[in-house]
DNA sequence: CTCTCGCTGATTGTTGACAATTATCTGATA
DNA sequence: TATCAGATAATTGTCAACAATCAGCGAGAG
C-alpha cells in the first residue's frame, strides 16, 4: 500500500512538470547540447503530449533561464559566454555566502556536514568523475539546505542547474582529489564549529576562487581556438 | 513614426506577457491583497482574453513568486508570514551586497549615484510617501544595475517585486525623511567612491538592518492582534 | 447526534484547430 | 554576380472544447 502511494505519487505530477523535468534533466546531463533548437511540435511527439502541455513546460524552463524564446521563432537551450560562467559563480558565491552564514546557526549542522563531507571524500577515493561532482554539488546543497530559507534555496537551484548545464557541456576542470577535500575543508570547518561570520567568508571564497579559474580557463580555451571552430554566423540558425 | 514604432513595441509584446504585467501590477500595487483566490475564467473574462493566455501569465506570475498555485483548486496571491519578509530582507542584503561590490568598479557610478540620491532627497523633501518609496527602490536598482549582471538583476528584481507587494499590502514603516537620507549615506559614498569591500558592507547592513527593523514590527503586531481578527480557518476557502 | 460515503458543481488539466508572424527560398533585375 | 522583392513553408501565438480532479453538501447508517 504504501509502495503504491509512492509510485501513484511519483506518477501523478501534472504532465507539464513531468515534461519540464524530463526536458530540464536532458539539458543539464548535456545530452541536448547549448544552443539546439527546440521545437515545440517535435518535442510534443516525442513525449506524446500536446503542444499546449509542452508549452507550458518549455516557458518553466526558461524561468530558470535554461534554454531562450525567440518569438513566432522557436525556443534554443541557452549557450553560456564566459561572462555568463563569471555571472554564475558570482551570483553562487553570494547565496552560499548567506546559505553558510545561517546554517552555522542550525542545530544539525555538525551531523549534516559530516555526512555530507563523509560522502564527498569517499566519492574522491572512488575517482568516479561524476560520483565527485554529485558528492561535491550535495555538499553545498546541504548548507543550503540548512540555511532554512526557502527563497535562498529556490534561487541556488536555479544557479546550480545552469551549473550543471555548463559541466556538462565543456571540458568541466577536474581538480585533483586531494586538492579537492582540503579545498572544502575550511567551509566545512567553519560551518560546523559555529561562526557565521567564518562561514560566509569561506563559502564565498570558495565559490569566488573555483569560479575565477573556471571563468581563466574558459577565456584561454576561446583565445586559443579563437576562429578555428568558430561557426560560422550561421544563417537565420538552423 | 518614431512614435508609431514606439506604440508598436508596446502593443506588440505577446498577450501573456501584457496580462502577466497588468496582474503583476494589480497585485505590487495592492489592488488585489494576498490571500486573494483567482481564478482562471474570471481574469480571462475581464482580460477579454482565452484561458490559456491567461494560464501562461500566471504561471509566469508564479515563477516570480507572487501567487502560488493549488493543483485542480485555483490561484492565489501569495501571503507573506514574518518569516517570508525576513527572507526576502536577507536575501535583499546579499544579492544588494554583491551589487554594491560590483557598483564600486562601474566608471560612471559617480554620475548615476549622484543622480538617483538628488533624486530621492527630492523626494524626501515633497513628503509624499509613494515618491519617497519609489526614489528610494530607484536608488537600490540603480546600485545592481551598476553591476553589470543579468542574472543578479532579475534574481533581484523577483525580490523587489515580492517586497513591493508587502509594502503595499501592510501598513508600511515609514522612517522620518532626514533619517531615511542619511541610512543612505554610507552605502552611496562608499559605492561613488568606489570601494568594494565598504560597498558591500554597507549594502548588507542597509538592508539587514531595515528588515530587522520590519520584521521586529511585524511580529509585535501579529503579536499584539494575535486572535483578534484572525480569520476563522475558512471553509474550502473562498 | 455524529460520522461516512457518494453525488454535484466548479475549476483546473489537456488537447486539437486556426490565426499571426517569421525565416528562407526563388527569381528577376541592375 | 550581387541585391532586392515577393512567395512560401515552418513555427509559434491564441483560442474554444473536452476530460480529470477536487471541495463542499446532503443522505443515510450507526
Amino acid at each position: 500500500m504504501a509502495a503504491l502511494k509512492m509510485v501513484s505519487a511519483v506518477a501523478k505530477r501534472s504532465l507539464d512538470k513531468a515534461a519540464a523535468d524530463a526536458l530540464r534533466q536532458a539539458i543539464v546531463s548535456g545530452e541536448v547540447q547549448p544552443g539546439t533548437r527546440l521545437t515545440e511540435m517535435e518535442i510534443a511527439a516525442q513525449f506524446e503530449l500536446s503542444r499546449g502541455t509542452i508549452r507550458a513546460a518549455l516557458q518553466r524552463l526558461m524561468g530558470e533561464g535554461l534554454i531562450v524564446q525567440r518569438p513566432y521563432s522557436g525556443w534554443e537551450v541557452a549557450t553560456l559566454t564566459s561572462h555568463d560562467v563569471w555571472e554564475l559563480y558570482t551570483l553562487r558565491a553570494s547565496l552560499e555566502g548567506l546559505a553558510a552564514r545561517l546554517a552555522a546557526s542550525h542545530p544539525d549542522r555538525r551531523a549534516r556536514m559530516e555526512i555530507a563531507f563523509d560522502a564527498l571524500k569517499a566519492a574522491a577515493d572512488s575517482g568516479d568523475g561524476r560520483e565527485i561532482t554529485e558528492a561535491d554539488l550535495s555538499l553545498h546543497k546541504t548548507i543550503v539546505s540548512l540555511a532554512g530559507h526557502s527563497r535562498l534555496a529556490s534561487q541556488y537551484d536555479v544557479v546550480e542547474q545552469q551549473v550543471r548545464m555548463f559541466m556538462a557541456s565543456s571540458n568541466a576542470i577536474l581538480p585533483r582529489s586531494a586538492m579537492l577535500i582540503e579545498n572544502h575543508v575550511p567551509l566545512v570547518t567553519a560551518v560546523s564549529e559555529g561562526d557565521p561570520d567564518l562561514a560566509e567568508r569561506c563559502a564565498s571564497v570558495h565559490s569566488t576562487s573555483s569560479g575565477e579559474i573556471l571563468v581563466r580557463h574558459l577565456e584561454a580555451q576561446q583565445h586559443t581556438h579563437a576562429g578555428e571552430a568558430a561557426e560560422p554566423p550561421k544563417p537565420g540558425w538552423r
